[in-house]
DNA sequence: GCCCTGATTGTTATTGAATATCAAGTCATC
DNA sequence: GATGACTTGATATTCAATAACAATCAGGGC
């Protein structure tokens, strides 16, 4: 059963040669071992958590650390090439890197699939919520859990 | 210095006399470990977590396991008494516990207070954005990272 | 009272998530 | 090739959560 629509593979590559492309662009290191965290995000295309990372990295050859995943996927935050979604522990790639953001999410309970929402509505009314209870907005996580079109049928 | 402008131990009362009618009302039993927890929660008036739980609960007795905590918090949740707080693996106190919901917040980053948002408009709009992106919407959370008036300043 | 049943709590052990710390390697630049 | 900044490796530890099973407790029916 063929689960996405798209050539997944393309989409990888996409992500990772926009990657490279921002990093250059801001003189920040795109090492292998980032980019191959990064990949590996991207292949499952779904929320995936760090020791997963950390078993698929280590398939053939001595098994990695921890912190060695910690600090890749911390890179990756920080530039904006990948997000947590905090309510699974697990991590997403981001298919908008270009801008640094907030990612606000939508999580189907059934298939685990995860899609970002890009809508600056909600953001702005996030943003209002924050003001009128007299806070000065840093940040937000919004994670919305359901189920997705595909699966309800 | 006066951290909270209200009498915090009529707070805690408030809350624990709350509980045990709820639970009265709904024939689920508030035993006094669960009630203990509750207290605990309110006690510190900001996300506490787990473990810190554990500690207080330890207090003066023989140490009690971390499933005896998680048990009597995620009965808490489930009755609606406690909110858990994603983004700081912490927990808080509902103040509102008669009507089961998902909570809102805004956190403080300078003196971690958090603030439960009970805004209809705010849940609305997220609701409306599931069904917009095709979801079912089942529940969400939202957590949003600022600076509170009183830290301000 | 006594047994049965289900819910609650205790106990031991383990898994999963994340970080602290220090050592070793890499790389551009002087 | 020496220097210093950044990156990765390696060891150990802390914090977060749950699995699995034993013991205890509360209430209902006999």
């Amino acid at each position: 059963m063929l689960k996405h629509k798209h050539d997944h593979n393309v989409c990888i590559e996409t992500a990772l040669e926009a990657a490279q492309k921002i990093c250059e662009k801001r003189e920040t290191r795109f090492t292998p071992l980032r980019r191959r965290v990064l990949e590996l995000v991207w292949t499952k295309h779904e929320p995936i958590t760090a020791y997963e990372v950390l078993d698929l990295l280590s398939e053939g050859q001595k098994r990695v650390a921890p912190p060695t995943v910690y600090r890749a996927l911390d890179f990756l935050i920080e530039e904006g090439f990948v997000h947590r979604i905090e309510s699974l522990n697990a991590f997403v790639g981001c298919s908008d890197p270009e801008h640094k953001h907030q990612g606000h999410f939508m999580i189907c309970t059934k298939c685990s699939n995860v899609t970002e929402m890009n809508e600056a509505s909600l953001h702005s009314v996030i943003e209002r919520a924050a003001k009128e209870n007299g806070y000065t907005y840093e940040n937000s996580i919004l994670e919305i859990a359901g189920v997705c079109a595909n699966c309800r049928n």
